[in-house]
DNA sequence: GATGAATGAGGGTTCATTCAT
DNA sequence: TATGAATGAACCCTCATTCAT
């Protein structure tokens, strides 16, 4: 017959990752398991690739389920490629959006941002979600238009917030960062691209500059 | 289908820009023609879609030849990419080490580094080229190697050397910006970068700010 | 690499149908010969299996071409179904149509017609293409429409008038036939689809059921 | 995703047609009528898009049942679609078989097998059973094969033996009617053909042209 | 019995690469 | 040297079937 040919369960259930996670939990649970392993597991194969480059075979098999398992959970390559994006950066925000309201000295904020960033994004993935919006953003007009509204902006107005106030006490002698927030972050974009493309050639301290860039943006030195 | 051309008359040979370019010249200056060509349009595309999303079909019908003339002058799809990536950024490094000899202020150099990126990299192709090396990098080692080793490693050290002297001269009063000559390129990172994914949203004068990043850097706070 | 293996052209050259077809040709010859090899190979599978159970895997076998061959000539599956329709049944038309200008008595006509219908159909693979258009017309409405508006209503045009006239000269007795041309394309199709479904239980020799449906229609005996 | 739910409170059993259905009777009542829901839809389904483009899917969505369920009363797809053949057109043949015994004039049986087939095929699901089996029949010899032995040669016998009373009752001036009963409907396979293909472009009045076609048969030319 | 999440072979389509002309 | 038709491996997505719950 020309029928297609079944595939069913597998015979015998391989112990996988995404089975592993899913051990003594209810079937919902372990659906909602097996969702985070095929996350987890696009998010690295996208880092490593790109996602053109990427298959979703490879995602599939690193995430220990089936192909079409994928598509129960995501509609399609491109939504699992947002879904990653989205569900990487979006709680980032909110710690960001939390500096604002601290009755600090502008030093203090920064040296928090400088924790969370050192932290929250070059040490862990996020780092290659970040060069993932910038490799692929220009392709995919939806995402960054997303990553714009909901992180981008939000951020920076609450960078903007900061700097504008610590301009008015007096603590930061520039009144131009207050006009271009982006300038608080360019070492930090600086570091997560020097260290995804140069690290292996000259590896650089991360917080030791974004410590640095604080303590220019402040420049304590007095003139005789 | 069965359409009808608009015109009776036999085509005659479609005029193209590579071929354009080569009329009236010999040979060999209409083969360099021929691959200067393909190395335009490459760039155009690569620039649009990245390395994997990229065809060589369009490459060549952008390029007014035909998809085997490519690989007459490229061994294949890498090599061109590779190709671009070098003949785009190679001679933006003798510019930028020649300004190591200037025996100027910092901020003469400082300032003409700016008009340099703004008008060598931003208001062209390069600044794709520079999204490129970020999205493609870690997929391609051996470009990244080169790229570090021709460009990166050649400015840092030039720069590195300019803020070495001026720090020594008194001009700069942060040290640590000869530890960290990335700081003095990050915002030009990042205008690149915000531009690319941003701008439709939120357009950045990047002149300006740079400009602004300089003050930052010149400045000193003046104890009363 | 991550990159997409080429495949090329095949090592040595494979002696295929379509191969064999365009030897001693110039290329757009041995082109226009593929391109039939392919229709041919298609209509086979198609008349075989229906459109969704066709794999153009085999079709490009059946052709001795490589898959990505039939893209060359045609835009895709639906649009290599629609041209073999297309190009299979146009012909009939004009047979048909000159028909009518004919200055014969009906029974010339019809006789005429059934051995048309016999050797330009039943004898040949348009009995599949008829059995195809029954089968998936209402899942390609674009087909069903270009059938109806390139054959249908033009046969149909060209019986009727041929009814007509004959019932008006007192040939034919049954003026519902100019009303119902398609009561005289009835048995040709009902012999299509038996000899299609029930030839292997109890053939139907449809050129005899044919003559009887004329002599039928013309009936002539007398009553004493 | 991670939408909220209109109302807050939990989810409800769903009433579907096959729980309906269900309702108040025992489980073999409430299995009976979940078979019956499954080929009520699946004819539906096959219907509209024939065997390779329906999906069980779809079966199980529109009958109420979990798609599961369909396997529990069908062995597979092919076993569901042979059963609503075999379940749809077996009813008729009683029906047809009954009218040889009838002691009428051939017109009376004629008029009552055109009614039997407009209100019985033309006006319901069955017309698509029947294109269905065209469609269908030459990739499942099976099925073609039992509704070859179960219906078509039954009916053949019946209709066989009704006209060849009939002409040797003098009643019908064409012997060789007798001889190709498939004469008798091929208006009949006309009708379900056309108005499944071209109705949207000229509906065909099916009994009019099945009444046309039996005062053709009865007609008889008077010599004067 | 009934469910529906999970499976994985299959097939349409793309495109880097080749090579006869 | 230049061409572009041809190749076929690769990859996204579908869906008949299974089976733990």
């Amino acid at each position: 017959m020309l029928v297609r040919m079944p595939s069913g369960r597998p015979e015998k259930e391989k112990v996988t990752a995404a089975v592993k996670a899913g051990r003594g939990k209810d079937r919902a649970a372990q659906s909602a398991a097996r969702r985070e392993a095929i996350l987890k597991a696009a998010l690295d194969e996208f880092s490593a690739g790109g996602f053109a480059a990427t298959r979703l075979d490879d995602v599939a098999r690193r995430a220990g389920v089936a192909k079409g398992t994928i598509y129960l959970h995501f509609a399609d390559k491109e939504a699992l490629f947002q879904e990653i994006i989205r569900s990487m950066l979006t709680p980032l925000v909110g710690n960001l959006e939390k500096l604002r309201d601290l009755d600090v000295p502008f030093r203090a904020i920064a040296e928090q941002i400088v924790e969370l960033f050192v932290s929250e994004v070059l040490q862990t993935e996020r780092k290659n979600i970040i060069r993932l919006m910038i490799a692929e953003g220009p392709r995919f007009p939806k995402i960054a238009e997303f990553h714009y509204r909901e992180v981008v902006s939000r951020v920076m107005s609450a960078m903007q917030a900061i700097l504008q106030r610590s301009v008015e006490r007096g603590e930061i002698p520039h009144k131009a960062l207050a006009q271009f927030p982006q300038l608080l972050f360019a070492p930090a974009l600086m570091a997560v691209i020097w260290n995804s493309l140069f690290e292996r050639f000259s590896p650089l301290d991360a917080r030791a500059m974004l410590r640095a860039h604080i303590d220019i943006l402040l420049s304590e030195r007095t003139v005789s």
